[in-house]
DNA sequence: TGTCGGGTGAAACGCAGTCCCAGATCGCGT
DNA sequence: ACGCGATCTGGGACTGCGTTTCACCCGACA
């Protein structure tokens, strides 16, 4: 619902973000915060469209960016998808403080909880609709759902784990996650497709067996 | 918000979900709804909470059978998930007209596709909460947040693929990908310590070769 | 018969979000 | 400088969701 309106200085949202932490969400009406954030009743409502969507205003902007280095990007897609995916968090991450005043906000209020769910999905959408376009020939449709999915729900994990304390730099530990997940996709997002060679992949798992005993492991799978 | 009262009729929920896809979503007040069900507006938000919940309520039955199967399992983890996750799928289907229903008066309505965003997390939640208490000792963090979260876009693109008429058997699909997602995950699912076998995955993805022209690929790339 | 408790309906209320109108402000060409 | 159209703003009314309160009914039980 409700388009926002261009251009809106993102100092009015944090201080609408700081006035309800401080407030409460519930007890505060849209005229109060309207007024905190000095404006009419009016024209809050045109600007941020609803008393949730003033606390997710920079999403749109980070979502902006998103679509665009994915729209236009030199990158391999993995590597696109990992710097992306973590430029995003850099952005919700810039103003440190403000990113731990909406957590707060939001520990404290289930419906904008619910209502980060909605936001968050664009990414995914966003994600999923990237994969499928640079995705190789032939590759399974739950791979773009599932993977883009899954950028969001890193995304997600490692900003937590930076608010609660339990990691100093969420941009790199997410680049790392983002590098490993990535790597399960490999094959469907890499054209390994260098004519002469055999599109196989083969993961070892136990490095101790020597190539032979592992080749006898394959060949058992590949008859089977 | 607004705990649902327990042993409500399904029947009740699938006549207002008929009646909202007939008449459209916002053009029916909850007076009407309530009506339409045969019961007071009280005692309709009393029942059912929310204008919204009523569309979703035998999504709290396959909640709760969800968390039952997962809780006690003499399945692996991998089978667990997979029939786990299948199982939610064909009881959404159980009633296909009534799937359809929802699907088309979702399809109209803005608002109840942001509600199925929070519905469906909770899977998510539950999901990610079962894979953190089995998985392997020493497995990465984001392991069971991004299986969790890949494990409802599969389900969901299954459920989307058969209601857009793509495949016939839902749920045959559905385990069918999740046996290759889960396929990712496995080193750190299962416990491969049982020695005898050596842990090694082949993935094929050109089946036009035989078994031994694949095994030299194989052999070439572990010789490398 | 009295009364206790859970379920129901009726009515009033608070408030988010929309709509409409009237006034202010800005830009832009003359 | 002036006029004028376009855009932005504020105020007030309105719809409708969800909550709360109160009164009522009805079966259980002594």
């Amino acid at each position: 619902m409700s388009v926002r309106a261009p251009g809106t200085p993102p100092e009015s949202s944090t201080a609408a973000i700081r006035h309800l932490a401080e407030r409460g969400y519930e007890a505060t009406t849209a005229e109060a915060l309207a007024a905190a954030v000095g404006m009419s009743r009016s024209t809050f409502f045109r600007r941020f469209g609803s008393k949730d969507d003033v606390v997710f205003a920079d999403h749109d902007l980070a979502l902006a960016r998103l679509e665009a280095a994915l729209e236009d990007t030199a990158l391999s897609p993995v590597d696109a998808l990992v710097t992306a995916t973590t430029d995003v968090l850099r952005l919700l991450l810039r103003d440190p403080e403000a990113a731990r005043l909406r957590f707060e906000l939001m520990r404290l209020t289930p419906a904008l909880r619910d209502r980060e769910l909605v936001i968050t999905h664009r990414y995914e959408r966003v994600f999923t609709r990237y994969i499928r376009e640079v995705q190789q020939p032939a590759t399974p449709a739950w791979v773009a759902s599932t993977l883009g999915a899954s950028l969001v729900a890193a995304h997600n994990a490692a900003l937590r784990a930076w608010l609660r304390g339990r990691i100093a730099d969420a941009a790199a530990a997410l680049t790392d996650d983002l590098r490993d997940l990535t790597g399960l996709y490999r094959p469907w997002l890499e054209n390994t497709g260098d004519r002469t060679e055999r599109r196989v992949l083969v993961a070892v798992y136990d490095a101790a067996g020597s190539p032979e005993s592992v080749l006898d492991a394959v060949s058992e799978r590949l008859h089977r």
